[in-house]
DNA sequence: GCCGCCACAAATGTCAGACATTTACCCTTG
DNA sequence: CAAGGGTAAATGTCTGACATTTGTGGCGGC
């Protein structure tokens, strides 16, 4: 891809490397792609080259790049990306097109984690724990049915979603929480893509959301584990990972169709 | 902290960055604690300003240290920390001390997690998959019991986690896999430092890698699971998290004295 | 005495230019 | 045709100067 595809503008020092981190993360090059030289950069952006190299610095400390003296700078596979920084988990969450195969990767992590992430959470939840829950639900109720407050529907749900990763009290799970900022919004993006407002499942969402504030704050495990469960299922649907009908028909779609999804619908 | 008790020397050019960051991650400066300026250091290594910068730059995209015009440079919270990023996991791996805090954490996100991860591992498991975990495992088996080869053995100890996490097919799992190093390559400092060969409880350890392998291999999820948290209970015993009398005392030690062991020896 | 303003020092951030080093490619030569 | 060297092009490094931000102390006015 070249240049001329990129805006000329942008916002202060670290926004260079925003702007390039977010165009790899959109897939504007392919893996072993050359990426564009020092040189060029600076023409194009008109900055200096100083600040071309610390936002190249900042791409390649993310895997996104890799560089080397005479050959120029390639892009990384995506198996090399870190995707668990939080710089590249906010890029991603604002992206009007993130890659829909990362998308599906991190749901099918969050669905095989956040289980075991709500029986944590029930077993550690302390009052503050709970006050941070029970504050994101409320605002989750508060803008439900709003299609205009959608925005802030969605970062509800993230900062609901993200008090359970810190309600486990451990460091590495509660880093993870970077995760959910590209998984949710996308969520909305999509229901606004489609031209489908989710108010129809909203209700249904929210009443699972309920169910799982309610089991951690009873110190139910087992009880948290299952609300988890049934709050990523709703997720699912509502992503299109999963067929409505299937959803809606079936109980319970097994595990498989929601972690492999991607094995059938490339 | 001074710097005076740091090593003046050091190897490339990216060499000062791990110089300074294992530093930090061993706790020599405190969160909070303001960091050497750019002058001293410059004058303390014997290196341009670049390379001091350069090293800065890159601690700060770890969430290490914190810096502003002006001010200078300070320390980040433990919890800031990118503790999932591939750099700091590798250099927490060789630290003669690493943090026993950052341990425990670090353990009790595997103790909640990998069991998970097994269990995707039965499901997703194919012909390459195995493969690597057989070569891990076989590994495993010709450096046991030779105390002088205590580190390939860990090394094969870290393939064998490592291949569990790639076999889930997952790449958010399979990042994660970078945890394991400073994970177990604590297990084998421990042992030494004890002088306490850990040849008793191997002949135990690898029987309980066999059966996770074995479980995989069959595809069966339970089992892998199952056999997950074995592996996960013997190690907890070698790193001394839960004391040797209460393993093997009782069959089954609740995952809540493992989770939350730092709340009871801090 | 307290408050606000100003000047100064100290730290990081930025720039521009020259030079070093690595790499790929082509052209020559045996 | 193969081996060699030379050249161009890219990133890496160094240096010095200057800009910007921040904290601080002193000064004067109220």
């Amino acid at each position: 891809m070249t240049l001329t595809s990129l805006p000329r503008h942008h916002g202060g020092a670290d926004g260079l490397a925003r702007l390039l981190g977010q165009a790899l993360l959109a897939g504007r090059w392919r893996p072993g792609e050359t990426f564009p030289r020092e040189r060029d950069l600076c023409q194009h952006f008109e900055v200096s080259r100083n600040q071309v190299r610390n936002a190249l610095a900042t791409l390649v400390a993310l895997g996104l790049i890799e560089r080397t003296a005479g050959r120029g700078s390639v892009v990384c596979n995506i198996g090399e990306w870190h995707l668990l920084d939080p710089l590249v988990s906010a890029w991603m969450a604002d992206i009007e097109t993130p890659d829909a195969q990362l998308l599906r990767e991190i749901f099918a992590f969050r669905y095989s984690a956040e289980p075991a992430v709500a029986r944590l959470a029930a077993r550690a939840a302390e009052a503050e724990d709970l006050e941070r829950l029970e504050a994101a639900f409320l605002g989750m109720q508060r803008t439900a049915g709003m299609p205009e407050a959608s925005a802030r529907h969605a970062e509800y749900d993230v900062a609901f979603h993200d008090a359970i990763y810190r309600t486990s009290h451990n460091l590495v799970w509660r880093q993870m929480g970077h995760l959910l900022r590209p998984s949710i919004i996308a969520l909305i993006q999509r229901s606004q893509a489609h031209l489908q407002p989710l108010d129809a499942g909203l209700d249904d969402s929210l009443a699972r959301h309920g169910r799982l504030l309610e089991a951690i704050r009873s110190r139910d495990a087992d009880a948290a584990e299952a609300a988890a469960v049934d709050v990523l299922r709703r997720t699912a649907v509502d992503l299109g990972i999963v067929a409505d009908a299937q959803a809606e028909s079936v109980q319970a779609p097994s595990a498989e169709s929601i972690i492999h999804a991607k094995e059938r619908s490339p």
